[in-house]
This record gives structure tokens, sequence and C-alpha cells, in this order.
DNA sequence: GAAGAAAGCGAAAACGGTTTCGTGTTAATA
DNA sequence: TATTAACACGAAACCGTTTTCGCTTTCTTC
């Protein structure tokens, strides 16, 4: 080891700021070309051992690390995922982005998370920043805002430009690509069939406007489960809210009208001001009103009683998609079929349901 | 426009598949360098109005965009920052996230997440994957392991290849860099000052093992509250829970011996659990017992009662935090002093305990 | 000892931009 | 008319890699 004696007054120099060393340097140090330093550092057969082993304790001795940038400019391939969530603060976006990011770095992913914040300018304006070289492709839920407005052109555009795209939980037809959802009617029709077995026939359901894709089939798989049951569907039993908007009074008044035996939301948080709502009136929870949510959350969990819920698994949703995703990264097979995997909801019984 | 007719041709080429242009693809179709493009499309005054309005026509109608990572290359400047957070379901940290995503991508960054997972070596890998360009700065939170462990030779890596980095929350005294954090001491002080003032006396504390930095400055706050009044600090009162660990059983037994009036926690979920634990033991919240908890979180806002809280006001934290760095990353004044910013913790009194 | 093969290395192009500097043309000035 | 300044543009280096191809030199082999 005694050639790295020559190096002395490099050393000295990196000693003070370590700043980052790169291929041109080592040639230059080592006397070699920069092609021959690269090649050296991936054990390449064309190089003879003496120089190998040279070059490479130099590396390690500099604590040389490629630049990703420039590999990235190289190879078109950036290791990056983007995620574009409409939020991060609920329970099932957490736990997606959670499980999205286990799986890609494990593949050795990095994960650039953007918030829509529900808007679909914030959404259009994300995408767009990304879309230009930072990521090899995209994993997405669409913001209130964009299935309001029926807009989908960025998508379009992105899928256009050969850049991967999968869609989780709020999904469209009108895109092409790979899906991964839970089955929102079967999660609400067993739910609902649930509490009617319980005896339950006042079924309330507390739900969102129309425009929310899983709304619209958690809504239906309530319908069906009342009509299989041969009850018909009282339009004045269902609530339909501005998107996270509590209301509680409208809330409060609803429940007091319809003065329902059972209570079905289709998120968390409705589910937990209804039951709070009913037990401020006196009633008592499973005894006199059953309850039930939708996103198996932390909210239900340790509410007081713990809500039964219908649990989205979030992340192993955020696994598959990042699987799915990676699977179109790596093997650009044009032509492949997109698929939409659909995963099976649970329902978690807890206290506010009689068992 | 009847020179766009000449390049129908090309037109025709791109419509397959519209893969993303680049500024030789258009030199090339209007027959100027590509200097002269780069410069056209930035509206420099070297270049004359008519080729300027016919290469940004062009760029136009062909939807260009520069690529990011090339830009990246020779600016040295991402544009990403790198975020590594213990963990995302918990309130707090989604909130910090959030409050950096917003103030960095007003700023046209991209946030890059990654979960370390309370593990020392997660942490690390993540940090190694994002410190060889992908990044221009990061923000933490030490992860439980890395506080356990007490091995910081990757941040010291970090600032010392003149990467900004800033810390917030769990935070170390053996960095050199920004930092942002609450007033623990004075968050715990003030929550057990209030339950003092109720006239509590048995004040029990739910905390967390001693290597956690936030948790040992919150004892102290109650610890000198309790001095403050007179009072010695008994530590039968204090229990110390594995963290995240939540072990009922032993909580139960303590609360049962120790049979306090109030209980002060230095999360939010061991308060929720607590108080749980009292009310299954048919103590009433606030009559009986007062609880205050740290994190100013969803559980604690719609648990029943809910639960008065210590604010951290985590949005705000990410983005003071997100501001330093921005702040380093864009004039690197080598010398600049490094800050720590204290944030006030704010008491948000609700129904765990009397007003 | 000559021819061919193999080993070991370097030059250069490429990825997609930015930027400095130089050059040719035109217009203004002496 | 000769000189010069302004204008408009292009060539080329550069950011840090990877990778192809070609060139020496040495080793086989007959």
């Amino acid at each position: 080891m005694n050639w790295l004696n020559s190096y002395l007054d490099f050393s000295k120099k990196q000693v003070n700021l370590k700043q980052k060393i790169t291929l041109k340097d080592i040639a230059r140090e080592l006397d070699v070309s920069i092609s021959t330093v690269s090649k050296a550092l991936k054990n390449s057969e064309e190089i003879s051992r003496d120089t190998k082993e040279k070059i490479q304790a130099f590396a390690k001795l500099y604590n040389y690390k490629p630049n990703n940038i420039a590999i990235s400019l190289k190879n078109k391939r950036t290791k990056n995922i983007g995620v574009i969530v409409p939020d991060i603060v609920h329970y099932f976006f957490t736990t997606v982005v959670r499980g999205i990011e286990k799986y890609a770095n494990a593949k050795g992913y990095n994960v650039i998370v953007c918030l829509s914040d529900e808007s679909f300018d914030k959404e259009v304006i994300n995408m767009e920043m990304l879309a230009n070289g930072s990521i090899d492709g995209f994993i997405m839920s669409l913001s209130a805002g964009t299935e309001k407005k029926k807009d989908f052109n960025h998508l379009k555009e992105v899928t256009e430009q050969g850049i991967p795209l999968v869609l989780f939980d709020r999904v469209t037809d009108e895109i092409n690509c790979d899906k991964v959802v839970i089955d929102d009617i079967l999660g609400a029709y067993n739910a609902t069939k649930k509490l009617l077995d319980e005896g339950r026939r006042k079924i309330a359901l507390l739900t969102t406007e129309d425009f929310f894709s899983v709304s619209r089939s958690r809504n239906l798989g309530y319908e069906k489960a009342l009509r299989d049951y041969g009850l018909s569907v009282d339009e004045t039993h269902i609530l339909k809210l501005p998107f996270m908007d509590i209301e509680e009074e409208l809330m409060g008044s609803f429940l007091n009208t319809i003065k329902p035996d059972a209570v079905l939301s289709v998120n968390e948080i409705f589910g937990i001001y209804g039951m709070r709502v009913l037990q401020r009136r006196g009633l008592r929870v499973p005894e006199d009103v059953s309850v039930i949510g939708f996103t198996d959350g932390l909210l239900a969990k340790h509410a007081n009683p713990s809500v039964t819920s219908v649990a989205q698994h979030g992340e192993k949703m955020g696994e598959i998609a990042a699987e799915m995703l990676i699977e179109r990264v790596e093997n650009d097979d044009e032509n492949a079929e997109y698929r939409t995997q659909i995963i099976e909801p649970t329902l978690i019984e807890r206290d506010s349901t009689n068992n």
C-alpha cells in the first residue's frame, strides 16, 4: 500500500472539505483514463487485477460514490417514483404511501411524494413538475377536484409520453393504465349485510357527494344488500355530505329525524362523528345503534367504543401498486395488457356492532 | 405561421408516440444550433425577434419541456429535498411532512420522503441513497434506533460533504446544523401546571424510555412544575414504557396502583390508552381524573371525551425547517451560523380537563 | 520468427442541457 | 471608403457517467 503515500498532497486537499470525488479525480490522481476507472470499479474483466485493486482501494479510501444524476442522465432511468396523493394526514393514504415506500425501497427506488391537496390544479402542477425526467413512473389517487371536474388530460399526456402510471383507490375508466382498488361494492355490501343480520332495519348511510367514484360504489353495495334482503332503499336515509366537511348540525338533525338503528359510513370520520352525535343524544352503541365505517384507521381502533370497520388494506394496496409500476418500468413491454387488481376488503368487527 | 407546413413530416413521426422532444430535435428541425434554441427559449436578448418567435412557437407546438435531470447535472442542483422521518402514520410526522411539502412546493422543490421505520440501519441506508446527488439537502428527525445507539456518523459525513441538513423534533447536540424543535420542557411544564391549577396533586406521567430526547425534556418539564408547586417528584408515579409498545396490562396495573387524579402523557397514544383504561375502571374523565397528552392529533380531537393536548405545531415546524433548508441551499453562505428555532407549544384545552 | 489472438487500456461519443467565447454580417460612424 | 460597433448566431466545453471501438503490447502457436 505504499503507493498511497504519493497521494498525500491530494489527501490534504480533500481533508478540509470532504467534497465528493469523481471518476475524473481518480483518473487524474492514478494516472489512468476515466474509462479505466469506470471499468475497474465495476470489476470489468477488461482491466488487470493490479489496476483494479489499485483503483478500488483508492476509491474506497476516498469514499467514492457515483453521482446518481449523471447515471440517471446516461441510462434515462432515475430510480425515483412519483406518488401523488390528495392528502397525507388521513390514515388510508399514509398506509398506502408506507406500502409503496416499503416495496420501492426494497427495490432500490426512492419515493417522491406530492400532495394534490384534493385540488385539480395542484395535481396537474405536481405531475408536470415530475414528468420531465425526475421520475420513472407515477402512482396516484385522484384528487376530489379532478373527480369533480372529470378532466384527465394530464394523465393522458403522461401515459402518451410512455411514462408508466398506476392509479389506486380513486381511479377512472377514462384512463387506460394499471389500477389497484378494493371491491368497494362488496365492502359496503358485507358491512350492510352484517347490520341486517344483526336485525337492524333502519340503516342510515353517511356518504359524500356523488362525484367520488368510491362513494358511488359503496352506495351501490349498501343498496344492493338492502334489496337482497327484500328492503327498499329509502333515499331519506342517505345523507350526502360535502367531502371532508363535517357539518355536525346537519348530521345531528339528520340522525335525529331518521332515528336509525344502524349507521354505515363510507369513510372513517363520518362514522366517528355520527357515533358521537348519537351518543350525545343518549343512545348507546351498540345496544341502541350499530355503527360501521370504512377505512380501518387509528380513529376507529381507538374510539370508544371501537368501531367496526371495512379495512381497505392500504399498505397492501401500496405494495401492489409499487410492484405493478416497477414491473412496467423495468420491462417496458409496450403491449402488455393493463391490469386492474381488486383487493378484497375485510370487515373488522369491533365493539360498535353486536356479535 | 405557414413555416409550420414544412414540419409536417416531423409532426407525423411525433404523433405516434408523443416522445419528449429535446433541444437537439428543435435545432435539427429548425436548422439552427442548439445554443440558439437554448437561448431563444430563455428569451435571450442575443437572439432576434424572428428567430425567437419561430423557436418558441415550435417548442410550444411540440410541448417542449427541458429535461430536469440534464439541468440538475449542469447546475449541480436538483431542486429536490430529502426528508427522512421515523414514521408516517403518526399524526405529528404527517403534519410536518405536509408543512415541508407546502413550503418546498411553493419554492419549486420536490420532496423525497424516506421512512427510517425507527431503525438506525434504514436511516443510514436512506441517507446514503439520497446523498449522492439526488437531493440538495436533508430534513430529518432521528429514528429511535439512532437515538438509542447515539451513532451520528452518517449525519456527520453528510454535513462534512457540505450537504445542508436541518434536524427537527428529535435532534442531537452532537451535530452542528440548523434545528427546529418545540420547547418540550415548557410544553410539559404548562400542561402539568394546568393540572396542578385544577387542584390535581397525584399526577401520573406516562413516558417512554430515556433515550428519547423529547421524552427526557418533557419529563423535566413535568418535574419542574411539581417542584415549583412545592411538590416532590414521586418516581413511582412515572411509567416508562417501551416506545410505541402499548402494554395495556402494564399500564392498567400501574394506574390501578397509583390511582392518580390526573395523567400526563408525553405522546398522543399513551394518553388515549390511559384514558380508556381509567374509563373501563369506571372513572369519569374529567370529573375523577384529568388527562393531557402531547401531539394535538386526530385521536385526541375525536376521542370521547376529547383530550386536552400540547400542540406541537407540526405543520409550522415543517414549514420552518423547509425554509431554513432552502435558505441554506440557495445561498451557500459557508460561514453563516447554525440556528436552532424553538417553537412555543400551545395547550389546547378540551374536555378531558376541567376549566 | 512471423502471424494471429488475447489482454489491457484509452479516446470519444453519448445522455440533454447551459454558457462562454468567437465569428461573420450588417449598420453606423469618421 | 475604411473602421468599428452592434447584432445574431454557432462551436465547443462542461456537468459525471457508461460504453463502444480501436490501438498497443504481449503471449501463443506453428
